[in-house]
DNA sequence: GCTATATGGTTACAGATGAAACCAGTTGGA
DNA sequence: TCCAACTGGTTTCATCTGTAACCATATAGC
């Protein structure tokens, strides 16, 4: 007989951690600047580089279409981003963010580092570290699934 | 100026890693025991334990009162578990496995620890206590935000 | 004891999310 | 060059999740 405690159960830890994580992000970016989280990746996708297509956000953020397809109507509404044409493919726009998107932006980043600093307040550089490439092992190992979906 | 690189912000990688994993565990679940996630997690908590009430259900999975309520009562329809009376307060029922329910989690557990082997497959006994403890260092310190968000 | 307040649980409603259908524009092959 | 299959993006619909309102029982203060 197998028995099985919850509260050691890794997926369930994962899980409980990343929602309490995400909570406190959301709640901050809401607050401040009136950003849901899936604006916000766009936003900080779209400023490391120079003009994206939906398609591009959606596989960098790793959202859904659609997801991406609503935050980025959001965005143009309130005047954050732009949709500039895509010579070359006319299905598509390149986003680029506006002097205001990019002015929310310098605003945004300092309090989401600033917030990422206190979640992880008690770990050292190593740590983190550690940390961040378990992840990417995890990630790795558990994407096969991800296609499974379908 | 600040700048932010999506792909190196922790509370995104997190997400990200959680998500995946959830979405196999979920998607395990639902193929093999029709079973979400919600109520996988009252039949294992209610498993360890001799009769739990939903409210007690609620504080172990860490799970909303109506959620809890929707799982339990789909549990209860399924014929897993049943209400036993709660001699001392009447607003409230002890929630226990039946014979199917008990049944239905001797296999579902042991395939639930395939799972997260799996998952964690290049992960040392070592480092699986390391990722452990840091979860709930992570999870202590944002904690703090769940209260906030009322 | 009786009323005011608190608590366990359910129901009703609203927002977020994703799958599937859909539209517009693109590309490759007869 | 024309049509079929494909791809970027939006819209529609179903589902999930949580907040707020609600009902029933409990408990504390008078």
């Amino acid at each position: 007989m197998t028995t099985l405690k919850l509260d050691e159960f890794l997926p369930y830890r994962l899980s409980i951690a990343s929602n309490r994580v995400s909570a406190a992000v959301a709640s901050t970016y809401q607050a401040l600047f009136g950003l849901k989280i899936p604006e916000w990746r766009l936003i900080a996708v779209i400023a490391e580089g120079e003009g994206a297509t939906q398609q591009a956000l959606g596989v960098a953020t790793r959202m859904d279409k659609v997801t991406v397809s609503r935050a980025a109507a959001t965005l143009v509404e309130r005047g954050l981003v732009e949709r500039r044409p895509n010579l070359g493919d006319q299905r598509s726009h390149l986003l680029i963010l506006t002097a205001t998107g990019r002015a929310l932006y310098e605003d945004v980043a300092p309090k989401a580092l600033e917030l990422e600093a206190q979640v992880f307040a008690g770990f050292s550089p190593q740590e983190i570290a550690t940390f961040a490439a378990m992840l990417e092992r995890i990630e790795a190992s558990a994407a096969p699934f991800d296609s499974e979906r379908g």
